[in-house]
DNA sequence: CATATTAATGAATTATAAGTCAACAAAAAT
DNA sequence: ATTTTTGTTGACTTATAATTCATTAATATG
């Protein structure tokens, strides 16, 4: 468990540069890439707001190892795609937020259902 | 629920001084004591070396810590959402990627256009 | 290939965590 | 009540994280 390693893939995950990371944190480019790198040890407070920044729970950021591991095997072409979805306008991501907000909760309704069938 | 608040609970609990559980950590007493008592900002190391000492894995130490707030699916981030994506059909998996691509080309002539327009 | 973006590194400075030693307060134990 | 342990704080030093600015290397992109 590498936090630097870690931190470089979600922040990847998320199409964020560094210096976009380290805008959104407030702290120098630089310094943002000496932690992912391992050349710092990094203050607490560091490190949770890069978690925060990239939408993670502290403890979720030290179970982001194998949350990728599974992620791995995705299609890496989603991936790009989802890359330049963030890269939309706003309007533009909240619909296809929307649509697939949908398509999830469809998707839900049908196991539930077809779980209840079978156990009847 | 603070950083501070949960070593010293955990600590007591096992029954250990500030000095000996410094001791573990080949860590000064008084800076333990910084720590515990949220007067400085502990380095990352330092706080990885006090959660062994305790016994307790990161999660365990900071699952208390978090705010489980509950996130819109709006809020989630690519990463989450990508996953959600691959659990859906065949069939609605093809119509995201359908959609991402319009607006995506959409997007590119929009930036092409304007592009054009201020370099002329 | 040329250019732009992103990542990596350096040097110099500032801010602050951590170490050291000491003194004192609070609490617990005998 | 006195002693002993534990916790809190202060002053000072040392180590190092973080900022800033600049430069170069590496990677995409056209």
């Amino acid at each position: 468990m590498n936090l630097g390693k870690t931190l470089k893939k979600v922040r990847e995950a998320k199409g964020l540069s560094q210096k976009e990371l380290a805008g959104l944190l407030k702290m120098a480019q630089a310094q943002y890439h000496r932690i992912e790198s391992g050349k710092t040890d990094p203050s607490f407070s560091s490190v949770v707001k890069i978690a925060k920044a990239l939408g993670l729970s502290f403890s979720e950021l030290f179970r982001a190892d194998e949350i990728f591991s599974e992620v791995n095997a995705y299609d890496k072409t989603l991936m790009e795609k989802l890359r330049l979805i963030d890269a939309l306008d706003e309007t533009e991501k909240k619909s296809i937020y929307n649509i697939v907000d949908s398509l999830i909760a469809k998707k839900k309704l049908k196991d539930n259902l077809s779980a209840a069938l079978s156990t009847s």
